[in-house]
DNA sequence: AAAGTTATATACATTAGTGTCAGTAAGGCC
DNA sequence: GGCCTTACTGACACTAATGTATATAACTTT
């Protein structure tokens, strides 16, 4: 057999990385990806053009696609977890509702994080949990984490358990939802967009803080 | 040239439909796709298997896969759309507002709407709105159009322009969040997800009354 | 400095999915 | 009944994306 390689022109000078930068530079470019595209712009041939490297590498370094997909997925996993559980230890303060709703919803903004669990969500449930990563129990666990925290809140009533249950369900669905569609539903032009979006956090903080300290009305007239 | 087509078994039984039932199968099976599986599931020809056509029959009454998916967003833009309005018609109840979002939040989940707009929004912004469909304006109009009726109830307080504007903002991103992520943080077993649902909806309904009826507290100790 | 390791490259194989083409048959209309 | 329109089909062309094989070059180790 004849020796495939016959290198036309200059052979292209190449960087080469530590496996572990190597990888987080790839999930960098993939996570960045799917925050401007969608799920269909997961390409590997577009990913390692963006990184500066041929595509098989990415093979290389993740086994797969879907090797890569699960990566992502478990790092994204372990970036919400540790945030979250960051600000739920050394929330003290009283506005912590305040603080934890916009803690999260900047993790899920910034790091366009929304996205990544709205697209957890699309897929179908018969996702393989490969190597015990299970995405969705992220946010399951992440919503234990915070209604257990809240509960212990001195100041507040809420007598019913579900009440808490529910305030947590709403904090979580609320801010998800609102780094999805807010953008579409806020009348403000560009420029005042971000200013705006903390106003309604805080509003929605404040309005969640009501609904716990005050007393159930059930058949509100 | 040789005539190519040389049928071999039975010439399997065509079932002729008319354009308009034939469109309104295919919608169907795509929506059910979508609803049941991610967008990766959008194959002509996996569509085609679930109508029981030929996957060429698709691109004769869609044009290409593309128009297939535009047609799918406008049939749902209309449907949305004159869903809720017309809830906003004949809503005089006191209890309208845990109406609408009941009503809204119906539409979302039986029809899998939730994942068609998650959809949407995390398609790329660049999105030719070829046909004058602009998929995202429907969300802005709808709100637009809660934001109208609720600016008009009598017993409203809502000093404040942009709190009538949050509330919309919150029933929308909350029901919409919940109908994509609800099952996952929901503590309550299987069974009970609908009721506790529903009771999710009403509890959220409440409070946002109570947001628009009390008074503003901006510095609350 | 030589040898080993492995990150990376090029070229190719494979598959799958969209769209095209030319022909077939089902129903409406005269 | 014959004609015309068009919904529908099978076979194929084309493209794009994943994955494989093999070679090379950049670090590490001894």
């Amino acid at each position: 057999m004849k020796t495939p390689t016959a290198p036309s022109g200059a052979p292209s000078p190449r960087r080469r990385r530590s496996a572990e930068i190597a990888r987080k530079e790839i999930l960098d470019a993939v996570q960045k990806r799917l925050s401007e595209g969608g799920p269909e712009a997961i390409r590997l041939q577009e990913i390692a053009r963006d990184v500066g490297i041929a595509h098989p590498t990415i093979i290389h370094h993740f086994g797969s696609r879907d090797g890569l997909i699960r990566a992502l997925d478990a790092r994204a996993v372990e970036a919400l977890t540790r945030d979250v559980v960051a600000v739920l230890k050394r929330g003290e303060t009283p506005t912590a509702e305040v603080e934890l709703i916009e803690r999260v919803a900047e993790t899920m903004e910034e790091q366009g994080l929304a996205r990544l669990i709205a697209w957890w969500a699309l897929r179908e449930p018969g996702a393989d949990p490969t190597q015990g990563i299970d995405p969705p129990s992220l946010v399951e666990n992440v919503s234990k984490l915070i209604a257990a925290r809240v509960a212990d809140e001195p100041g507040l009533v809420a007598r019913e358990h579900e009440t808490v249950s529910f305030a947590v369900r709403l904090a979580v669905v609320a801010t998800f939802g609102d780094a999805l569609l807010g953008d579409l539903l806020s009348p403000a032009p560009q420029p005042e967009r971000e200013a705006e979006r903390r106003r309604f956090r805080a509003w929605t903080a404040r309005l969640l803080r009501e609904g716990l300290t005050a007393p159930e009305d059930p058949s509100a007239s």
